[in-house]
RNA sequence: GGGGAGGUGGCCGAGUGGCCGAAGGCGCACGCCUGCUAAGCGUGUAUACCUCACAAGGGUAUCGAGGGUUCGAAUCCCUCCCUCUCCGCCA
């Protein structure tokens, strides 16, 4: 959520701005509008509650029951006039809250105006490609053929976009992910949090997922529980509603989570293998910051998510999004991709962002500074890393001939020293 | 799932219709005093919004959340959320 202050002193600036992320700043004004009409009849409404409050005061001082019959009896118009002022004011704060909930956050200077993906910058290739005396193959036949997933059981079950991870894959899922939090909690400072995988949706909001992205998200209607798209909503909301001691700050966490997706909007997209599917696993990292070293914060934080695919030696590269390709909540926005060698792209396994006060806002995150001035902290996050995709790569890149599947050396404490990921019984 | 208790300021804890934004204690901050230390004394110590210079001052709201009764509610009524506890069940 954009500061209304800032809406008010800084109109044009913040209009131009939005423009650049593809928002019609239009609404703008009509935000102006209502915050006016808000703010006037606050104005009213207390000085109405001031005269009640004053009457009322009188009244329980008056002992002549008569001459206290006259005071209530003339409040009566005070309470009807604070009556309708209070009836109109919901419709006002409906309308405005709900364009403020809706507008996105501001890119911050530096980053590229531009329309879509395609001005995206790639700021630097890590690694060289894998290199194969044979047509390297696609994740989805090696897994298949080692009879490490199950396609159709996961269907089966659950329907399309799901699998069945079994034996050495599931296990090399595991290894994985207790690597990444391994990594993360003793090289580079965060705490490890296992958080709730369903939340209320206030958390939702406080992220900024919901109202806007409510139908990417699964919910039960029952109790009003919502599974969560990504560890980043339940462990930012760990401090909704709090202030915190600046002196606590930074906070770091990592927490390893499933993540629920409808994937409605990408029908038809990535349907073959474990590219996208409704449930994933992910290691998420989680800032809490203040804001004059975010900024620093975010550039430690994709450091520490592009280790991961560095210590398992996979060939990726960091991208620097522009504005037309910032998320809803983003202010600044790295992604990390690897490359798979087999599908011949190159996977998306990590988002990496800064929010400023936008979430802080939302969730009302704040800390008390020197001064004892309550501030926003800003928040940051970051996959580190996606599960699948990372499987993806980890297995496309260390494809045998024969078909089976180098283990990474960094794993193989994690995986009982295994080296290899072979057919079973062979 | 059933029964009981309860949710008050950073914490503990009073408070059953007006004198309560809230006693008291602890903690914390600043000052004083005591030739160290401990003790003691004084003052201060929530958040948001509006007015406004993000000052002072003033106003409004907030005692889990929402709604209601009333001239007036932390206090009464309703709904919801949460915690504890006893029983049942169970990874």
């Amino acid at each position: 959520m954009l500061d209304i202050q800032r809406i008010r002193t800084e109109t044009e600036a913040v209009k131009s701005s939005l423009a650049t992320v593809g928002f019609a700043p239009n609404i703008i004004d009509r935000v102006l509008e209502l915050d006016a009409q808000r703010r006037e009849m606050q104005k009213e409404g207390d000085i109405l509650r001031a005269e009640l409050n004053a009457a009322s005061k009188n009244i329980g001082r008056e002992k002549d029951p008569a001459a206290r019959q006259a005071l209530i009896e003339a409040v009566g118009t005070v309470k009807s006039k604070i009556k309708d002022n209070e009836a109109a004011v919901p419709a006002v704060e409906v309308e405005l809250d709900d364009l403020l909930l809706n507008i996105p956050n501001l890119p911050l200077p530096e980053v590229k105006v531009g329309p879509d993906d395609s001005h995206n910058d790639v700021v630097e290739v890590y690694g060289s490609a894998p290199t194969f005396d044979f047509e390297p193959r696609p994740h989805w036949e090696l897994m298949e053929s080692l009879g490490i997933i199950d396609f159709e059981r996961g269907q089966k079950i659950s329907g399309s976009r799901f699998y069945v991870l079994r034996g050495d894959g599931a296990r090399l899922q595991r290894a994985l992910i207790t690597f990444m939090l391994d990594l993360h909690t003793r090289q580079h400072g965060y705490e490890e949090v296992y958080p709730p995988s369903m939340v209320r949706a206030d958390c939702l909001v406080g992220t900024g997922n919901l109202p806007k992205f409510g139908d990417n998200l699964y919910r039960d209607h029952e109790e009003d529980f919502w599974w969560v798209p990504t560890a980043e909503v339940p462990v930012t909301n760990l401090y909704r509603d709090e202030i915190l001691d600046g002196a606590t700050l930074p906070i770091r966490h990592v927490a390893y989570s499933p993540c629920f997706r409808r994937e409605k909007m990408s029908h038809g997209k990535d349907t073959r293998g474990i590219k996208r599917g409704h449930q994933f696993d992910k290691v998420e990292l989680v800032r809490f910051e203040r804001p004059e070293a975010s900024r620093a914060a975010l550039d430690e934080l994709v450091a520490h998510a592009r280790k991961v695919a560095q210590l398992l030696g996979l060939q990726h590269r960091l991208i620097k999004m522009c504005t037309g390709d910032l998320s809803f909540v983003s202010c600044i926005k790295f992604d990390i991709e690897t490359w798979a060698a087999g599908c011949a792209e190159w996977l998306e396994v990590s988002s990496c962002s800064l929010f400023g006060d936008f979430q802080a806002r939302r969730a009302r995150i704040r800390f008390k500074d020197e001064d004892g001035k309550n501030r926003f902290v800003h928040t940051l996050n970051g996959s580190g890393l996606a599960l699948p995709r990372v499987l993806i790569s980890v297995i496309e890149t260390y494809q045998q001939a024969d078909g089976s599947i180098m283990v990474p050396q960094i794993l193989r404490p994690y995986m009982g020293d295994q080296e290899r990921i072979v057919r079973r019984g062979e």
